[in-house]
DNA sequence: CAGTGTAGTTATAGTGTGTAACTGAAGCGA
DNA sequence: TCGCTTCAGTTACACACTATAACTACACTG
């Protein structure tokens, strides 16, 4: 994560209090949300004096949008070693890859909640964070590409593809991901397979992680399922 | 909303300024998000000194969960307009309503995402909440309770069968909405319809709401309806 | 060894929630 | 009508948090 190339002792030293600090932050966010991260408080646990900490981070969204870098990291990388070892049939693929999303969120509810959960208005994402959303959605493209739509989710494809034609960035994306180029039928049906995969994990992760199922006789891992059997029988996943 | 049976000419002047107060934080909820609602501002706006408001209300979660409680039975509102004239088709039903459910988000958005966007740890949400939220999604049960499901939710028809008969509150419920006992197996597929449905349309909802479909080239009409359709594929509606 | 950059300090400003103690007037019963 | 109570509203204050400004002291570099 952090830079292990530091050349001089104050760099290294800078890197270990920018560690420290961080794990602070994450500390206060695991026990109490994004809302809970508060500069004054960490500096006091680090021993540092508040204005201290604006030598190591420009203010609390700098340190927030480091923290949101490191969490998409992380979803990805969990999602990205379930899409290594991926099996042979594409819906067991699928359910193989929401398995890990829901792992990971449910595992570090409130870094999911800080990639995933409602912005706080006022708080601007830093540039990068499209790519990094991507690459956590990044192993869904390869098993939509063996989709077959169908009527419900046509519409979709279609829309898709009109994308697909137009945007560059996209299309490299997902040529990268599945080698199909923008123009093949396959490029858009496994696009729009990961949006609307996308819309259904969030959806019912995002309930889950938040307690909103509570008192209701549902296991996540029950209605996940549902949601992704019924996505695979629509995209004609064998 | 406010009740107008205010007796005496002081209570009419309180009902009257806490309407004030609450139209001052709903332009700044609608402005800046939840967190944009501050009494000090709101206090400056309407001529009073802070800590007048308290007056009016016991504090700024009091303040916010009226607004939640407003917003829910809005959002009800619509949603329950849509149901009172719904098609004959279940699943042109189902559309209508989901149609109504994200027009209400689209034009609110702010509202929605203070009754399901992600809750800020602290606050604990009115115990009539539960109620509230359950009005929203009524319409949808009406729908499902004509589905016949298909492999890909049967699972969760089960585990909401099995729920059904250990919560009487839930199996109350639906008896209101649906005139189905709980034994009955159209109950628990009607309350599993409607938990899926809220799932998928909180994901695609609320990604649009907060904008993270941007920059890709979907209409959210077309995801919604495609979450949906496939629902409603998933639930053998005709 | 002089000069520079940087980690750290205190002081201060601003914004927000919330409590305490007081003031003044409206409402009300005898 | 007098006097008590209730309540809207005030100022003063405590506390938490973000952030900037101005200063200090040390370490590194030429």
């Amino acid at each position: 994560m952090a830079s292990e190339r530091a050349s001089t002792p104050r760099d290294r030293y800078r890197e270990q209090t920018r560690g420290e600090i961080k794990a602070i932050a994450l500390r206060q966010l695991a026990e109490g949300g994004a809302q809970a991260v508060a500069l004054t408080r960490i500096a006091k646990e680090v021993g540092l004096s508040g204005p201290a900490l604006y030598r190591y981070f420009a203010g609390r969204d700098d340190l927030l949008s480091s923290l949101i870098r490191d969490a998409y990291d992380d979803a990805a990388a969990a999602v990205g070693r379930a899409g290594a070892r991926l099996p042979g049939s594409p819906r067991a693929g699928l359910h193989a890859l929401a398995d890990a999303y829901l792992g990971w969120a449910a595992a570090e509810p409130q870094r999911y909640l800080l990639i995933q959960g409602s912005p706080v208005p006022g708080y601007s994402a830093p540039p990068d964070t499209l790519d990094r959303a991507r690459a956590v959605m990044g192993p869904f493209t390869e098993v939509f590409a063996r989709g077959e739509p169908r009527d419900a989710v046509r519409p979709v494809v279609a829309e898709t593809a009109e994308w697909l034609r137009t945007d560059e960035s996209a299309a490299a994306w997902i040529r990268d991901r599945t080698g199909l180029s923008s123009g093949d039928d396959r490029a858009a049906t496994a696009l729009a397979g990961t949006v609307l995969a996308w819309s259904a994990l969030h959806g019912t992760v995002s309930l889950a992680v938040t307690g909103q199922y509570a008192g209701m006789g549902h296991r996540t891992e029950t209605l996940l399922r549902a949601q992704t059997d019924a996505l695979a029988d629509a995209f004609g996943l064998g």
